[in-house]
DNA sequence: AATCTTCATCGTAATATTGCTATGTAAATA
DNA sequence: TATTTACATAGCAATATTACGATGAAGATT
C-alpha cells in the first residue's frame, strides 16, 4: 500500500488530481506566484527567492513540469519556464464549475 | 527530511497549497464531485462510490476537513458533509487571477 | 584546453501518505 | 438490554515525498 488506486477514478478526476497535487506544496506555488511575476524565468533566480538549495528547487520545477503546469525550454546555458495556460484554465474552469453549481444549489443541509 | 518548510512562504502560499494538495488525490476529487452531485451526503454514500474501504474514506473526508474543503456537522447517527464555498472560492479566485494575469501579459518567450 | 556557470541527476535519510484490518464509539432499533 | 448501523480511530506495512550534499552534463568564458 502507499500507492493511490488512479485506475478506478474518471480520467478527469485524475487529471484534477495530478495539477492540484503539484500545487500541493508552498515552494510550487511559490514557484508559479514568480514566474507569474517574471514572465519568464531560469532556475537559479528560483533558487534565490526560495529558502531551498537548488537540487530541491530543481525537482520542484521537474514535478511541475511532469503535471504539466510548466514548461520548460532549454536555451542555451539557461532554461526557460513558463506557465502552462491550458494547465491553469483547467483548474480554473473546473473551479468556477463547482461555484457555480454552488450558488445554484441553494437547498443546503448545513 | 520530508517535512515541508511551510515557515519561509506566504500565509496565501501556504494556504493555497493546503487546499490543493488536498485535492491532490481522485479520491478526493471523487468525493468533492460526489458532495456536489448531491449537495448533502453521509459517509455511507461515498463509500459505495469509491473502490475504497470504510476507513480509508473516513480517512480522506477527516483529510478534506482538515484542509477546509468540506464541514461535516454530526446528525444523530449520520453525519452530514458538504462542500465548503469559501476555501472553492479562494482557488478559484486564485486561478482567475492567474489567468488574467497570463492573458494581460503577452510578452512570453516560450 | 581548463574553468566557470547553470542546471539535472544520484543517492540518502527523514517524514508523510495511502490503504488495509481490527477495533472503538455512539445513536437507533429490536 | 442486546444488536445493528454508521462512522471514527489505532496500528500497521508499502510506497511516496521532501530535502540535502555530492556529482554529472553541457554550453559559455577565459
Amino acid at each position: 500500500m502507499g500507492a493511490t488506486k488512479t485506475d478506478h477514478y474518471t480520467e478527469k478526476q485524475n487529471g484534477i488530481a495530478i495539477l492540484a497535487k503539484a500545487l500541493g506544496h508552498p515552494a510550487r506555488v511559490a514557484i508559479v506566484d514568480y514566474l507569474l511575476k517574471v514572465d519568464a524565468c531560469i532556475c537559479g533566480d528560483i533558487v534565490n527567492e526560495l529558502p531551498l538549495a537548488q537540487p530541491t528547487v530543481s525537482q520542484h520545477l521537474k514535478e511541475l513540469k511532469n503535471a504539466g503546469l510548466i514548461k520548460g525550454d532549454i536555451d542555451g546555458n539557461t532554461i526557460c519556464y513558463c506557465i502552462d495556460e491550458k494547465a491553469i484554465g483547467q483548474l480554473q474552469s473546473y473551479f468556477a464549475g463547482i461555484c457555480t453549481k454552488l450558488t445554484n444549489k441553494r437547498n443546503n443541509c448545513c
